[in-house]
DNA sequence: GAAAAGACGGACCGATCGGTCCGGTTGTGC
DNA sequence: GCACAACCGGACCGATCGGTCCGTCTTTTC
């Protein structure tokens, strides 16, 4: 985001700015969003001044760490799209991975699960990452009518639930296929097609993104 | 809760304790569960300080609520096994209900979320709810090997988290059956077995309320 | 109808959080 | 090596939240 800026930051002050960062996504996934800002800067070994010369606003640096994470989603889907034994292969790699992660980050959980407004520039790679993720599947004809990249998002969201039974709480890991299969089997082909789609998610989203800026 | 105490409030005081309730239950569902004290205590026409003469914490008030919550749930279950054409029927029916309740009531939605610890005694009583209503689908052989009541507890969280694309947005009713239908689409019999049950979530969340007693 | 038990609520407290200010320090270009 | 801009961080601010205190008022009881 801001590391490389249009003029560039005195030495320190990147050195700084970088470290900020790291503090953060090791923050965030320990704790939540919820940390507090003054935290993050004791991590990163800086005054909360330092940080807020950096970042206009703590939202500014949950933007910044969710960038990242979309990241990851695109190189997860990367990679998942290397496996293709079966139709289902990539999507079912894809939703695991997901799982994983959601359990191994608490702020990736609680982006998943919607806990901030993201920015429409990001939902939107998010979106595009799922759709091509999802493609072999649809090709082949293994995926349930009616299915779509709004619906997968939304299958992440139901498997971080599932694995957080209650707050501070994680399912072991052995019992996380139990959910996946039942979301994957769900959304299979061989079953009677999905009711029409009244209404796009993903729309709904960009509609209240652009409403709130 | 402290509605019918060991001995009897006076008649202005138990007034009050009642509309506080009230107000509380309101609050919660159109704000949340982080509804501030002095809001409910307002919205009752009454000070904060009355307010903290009748629950000695806010913590204790949820549970109060929490408990209209469970009412709600074994009544739910009543309701549905009235419904028995088939044999998904009665769990259909439960899961179609808690979606229209979590999506009207948005402490309803954070308490299945687990935003708090609930007590031991009130969770025992959901489970054993869900093991009412899935009865009559294990009995016809309905469900999916190695399902447990666990699993539909968990699948009320997933359908909570599926009909909230994004904080403050609730998905439109007439969408909300996709995702009911892949979720008992995956629960049902004629697939695969489930793997096996590697840990049992119920007993977990008991271990852990013990300890937070 | 008066006294005492009990209830009332607004003012107050301490902790926490996001965000700002300012006097001292440090990297950088000449 | 010097001067200045950029940077630093701790102290501070205002808002908010859960929770307490205390002087006043209401209900009950005889």
């Amino acid at each position: 985001m801001n590391v490389s800026n249009a003029y560039p930051l005195r030495a320190d002050a990147q050195r700084n700015l970088e470290r900020i960062l790291v503090a953060a996504r090791e923050a965030f996934a320990e704790g939540g969003l919820d940390v507090g800002v003054e935290e993050i800067a004791r991590r990163a070994g800086v005054g909360k001044a330092t940080f807020f010369r950096r970042f206009p606003t703590k939202e500014a640096l949950v933007h910044a760490v969710y960038e990242g994470f979309v990241i990851e989603v695109e190189e997860s889907v990367d990679r998942a799209l290397q496996e293709d034994d079966e139709p289902l292969a990539a999507l079912r790699a894809f939703l695991r991975h997901s799982m994983t992660t959601q359990a191994g980050n608490k702020a990736f959980f609680e982006a998943v699960a919607s806990r901030f407004v993201a920015p429409v520039e990001l939902t939107d790679r998010v979106m595009a990452a799922i759709a091509r993720v999802m493609a072999p599947a649809e090709a082949a004809g293994a995926l349930r009518e009616g299915v779509e990249a709004g619906d997968i998002s939304t299958a992440t969201k139901m498997l971080g639930a599932a694995i957080r039974p209650m707050d501070g709480l994680l399912l072991p890991e052995a019992a996380w296929d139990r959910y996946l299969d039942v979301v994957i089997c769900g959304l299979s082909a061989d079953q009677a097609p999905l009711p029409g789609v009244a209404a796009d998610p993903c729309a709904m989203v960009r509609e209240v993104s652009a409403k709130s800026v």
